[in-house]
DNA sequence: CATGAATGAGCTTTCATTCAT
DNA sequence: AATGAATGAAAGCTCATTCAT
């Protein structure tokens, strides 16, 4: 028992330590020997938690894409209004700032895809579960009738979470001329102008 | 004048070896080798031309961002409607499907770009040019009265751009769950939900 | 006491192991792990019965020769006819085919020794059982007169020897030219040429 | 041209220094960076030359089956009478000593093939090489009417083969108690009780 | 203008081994 | 008696890069 709890804690600790990597340095460049430094330990540790580098990398994503829809699912959990609901989805689903390391790790992941069918497992399931978030948000907006969209519910989720991704992508990439803020504001138009918003 | 001519052909050849191997074997691996064998040269070859493997990465880059622009322009610019100008501008924004090596090569540039203040000029470069076709579309629509827009013309080009990124981006990532005609008919819906379409 | 006899039983097993795994890859590339996984232990266990890889390689040859020479003895105990003897001497002394995992460790082992007196000892050792075999059927065979051979008992006994190796090397070694058959074949043909054969 | 023989000149010299290695060191441990040392080049180097370390082992073995096979053959072609020609390709085909590099390469190769087609094929290729000489020199004996063998032909040459093979490997091995005198007066032996030999 | 040769840093991975428990 | 944790050396290999020609 103890021996499992360690054997969770040292992963735990080396997931962490692959996110900060990853946040500082980029995915490309991620090497086993950056990922021990920052873990104190060495490079054979890591094999002997992991068989891989990738499998590391693939439970950071897994984590990562829990930590990130769960604390949203949460968010959303204590909020009746489905208006409040939706602004709050948009709030939580982009990143604090360039160097939110979490959503860069989502992000570049994402785009390296295509590698293999694990890779686009782990992003297909990401969008999912984005989907299902404003899925269920919409569906209870309509259903209250607070929301009276100018699409289909699955189509206005799909713009959505396109949005959420574009605007996420371009923070986390550093482009200047997209500031969080603005994105908020842009995606909370987008949404109102679609029929997803304070009805008349 | 020859030598700059042969220079010049040169250079093009490379970048048109960047891209197909890049469209092949995207970017994360690509190597000075790689591109060396699809242009029939040696890798000294290539350094003779490009200071780096990045340099040429950027050319390549830059070239790829002229031509996919250029050609949304002309595509538009034989057009005098704004709503069949908005049409084709989402047509033609997008990847062909996720063989699309020219997209590719643009989004994968975009997320794995080192964190280079070169880096980021390009990708900006590309941003701007974007938001430029959308808000000279719109501009152009609702001076003529044809739109109504929700939202200033500025923060609706960016939600496109947003839209047009995020989608090229998932099919272009292999994500079997979102179709190219699927993008093109969501973002259609987008533009007319929020005022950019036929109006009543 | 007890304990005693789960150190043997633990050091068969291990043996066992041993053998199994390199019948399946091969000696060149056998690991501490490989054996360790088919015997349903960890490395470091290993180890606590085994100074060393090497130490546990040795007692398996040393087992392995041991489990070869005496199924031959016994074969041949019950025979009474030295011809029948020799014929036995040589069916059991080939392997049985490619597969034959005890007779690829032993052949393997004598081509990797060399490096330390010990291997060099132990190779010798095979060498002189397989020797006494032959030496004492040919002994026998000469002593009741049914052999008349061409050459003295002891370059008799070492021919023969050295055909059995070569053969059996070739067989285990997956030598496609050359099948347990004709190997039997062969031998047979050379033994009774040599005057080890039904006399006229 | 230069440049062509320059790469040859290289080759070989790589080759020499594979040979060299093994020889003192075995195959089984035979590792780039030894090569390399020996070689006075680094490992980058030799793989600049080969594709990979097998592709370096596998012309080391190629360049050792021929170098054997043709001195042996060299040899016999200067020889008349076929009972001459068997004694020397006896003694020709036999190792030098423990230290004779060629053969302990060609030896161990054949063990230690990893099990890949190439490999079986290059270790079949020797095989045959080594048929064909005795097959030859059979022959010419048996026509010449100076051989009259026991078996036929194929069998005989197969037995020779066999020994050949049994003995260069103990020689190799270090085996103590098979000097190559006794090798090769027990092939001797076995050649002329078997009919290969001075007819009375 | 371009090549062929060679380097060397860096990578992932394998593995025997050590050691506290 | 045996494990789990961790190490560290060594391996093969990739690759951008340098440089004489």
């Amino acid at each position: 028992m103890a021996r499992t709890k360690n054997q969770a804690h040292r992963r735990e600790a080396l997931i962490s330590a692959t996110l900060e990597t990853v946040g500082e340095s980029g995915l490309r460049s991620l090497s086993l020997a950056d990922v021990a430094r920052r873990a104190g330990l060495t490079r054979g540790a890591i094999l002997y938690y992991y068989e891989d580098l990738d499998a590391l990398l693939v439970e950071t994503h897994r984590a990562g894409v829990q930590r990130f829809c769960d604390s949203r699912d949460d968010a959303i959990a204590g909020i009746s209004d489905p208006r409040d609901q939706l602004a709050t989805a948009i709030d939580e689903g982009l990143p604090s700032g360039p160097d939110d390391a979490l959503m860069r790790l989502l992000y570049e992941f994402d785009v390296l895809a295509g590698t293999s069918a694990a890779h686009d497992e782990m992003v297909e399931g990401m969008f999912t579960r984005q989907m299902e978030i404003y899925r269920r948000v919409l569906t209870a907006g309509v259903a209250s009738g607070v929301f009276s969209l100018t699409m289909p519910i699955e189509q206005m989720a799909m713009n959505l979470v396109a949005l959420e991704d574009a605007y996420g992508l371009h923070i986390v990439a550093g482009n200047s001329l997209i500031t969080v803020e603005a994105a908020k504001a842009a995606m909370r138009a987008a949404a109102e102008g679609l029929g997803a918003g304070p009805t008349g």
